[in-house]
DNA sequence: TTCATTTTTGTACTCATTACAATACTGATT
DNA sequence: AATCAGTATTGTAATGAGTACAAAAATGAA
């Protein structure tokens, strides 16, 4: 819902413009993890002028206010998650999709040496999504 | 040992040349987890025509034959460890460091959901090393 | 309407990585 | 020792994601 984003928005200090309505509203729709250039290109019809400098700054403000999260695997490009509690990854090594992973508490259960303190943590896991073990049967 | 060095790419099927073997023994020597930048500025002394490409070719083809491993964590340069077993990184935030976390093997226990097949994982924590920590104590 | 503030845009830049062709090296063969 | 093919290394140019920054547009209060 649009009217639930506006709050969203509004809650975090964050004036709800349409440029930032709109990237907020379509990263929340999708689990595709979607990419800057993928985000310009849905929306490029929409907002005719829309830069891609627009959807840098606005992605940064949003993670900034923790409504939506980052997503860097392995070196590839950036993407962005609207799914806020912690979870794990899951890339496919063949189609590339990445997927939502439920971490069992039990996961977060790593004794880190002495002296380190943990802010936060990334998982992920690489391998063949259900899509591609099909296709690839022998 | 160089020699050491020198069976394990001659067991990989590599010819050990003076560059491969450089940086082979460089990134085996240090915990650094080193970039492609400092293995430049660190060989560069000893190999004054080494080049930038040469080392890229040269991690391609370790990481290749598995006596290396690349590590990217969080959007930053691609950084280097010779490290083989599975293991995870720590990057504390304040200085950069990136230290190898041994595994508790009950990290291991993660149930994916069904059809998905993994072949690798990635572990990274975040946080506050042990150095950091203690000069920023309040 | 004016004006300051905020939002959005466009252009230029940075910089890690890759592509690719040219050069240098190596080692076997004659 | 000279030749030569195959391999290793280098240098230059291109790519492309992300950032810096200033100009333009939109907003909204006075």
């Amino acid at each position: 819902m649009n009217t639930e984003n506006i709050l969203l928005l509004k809650e975090a200090g964050i004036k709800p413009s349409l440029v930032r309505l709109k990237i907020l509203s379509f990263v929340k729709s999708v689990t595709s993890h979607p990419t800057v250039d993928m985000i310009y290109k849905e929306l490029a019809s929409e907002i005719p002028t829309l830069s891609r400098t627009s959807i840098y700054n606005t992605l940064l403000l949003l993670t900034g206010a923790r409504l939506l999260r980052s997503v860097s695997i392995d070196g590839d490009v950036m993407r962005f998650d609207a799914t806020m509690p912690d979870h794990g990854h899951f890339r496919c090594s063949e189609c590339g999709q990445i997927f939502d992973l439920n971490l069992d508490p039990q996961t977060h259960n790593i004794v880190l040496p002495s002296g380190f303190k943990e802010i936060r943590r990334d998982l992920f896991v690489y391998g063949k999504c259900p899509y591609c073990n099909k296709c690839d049967e022998n």
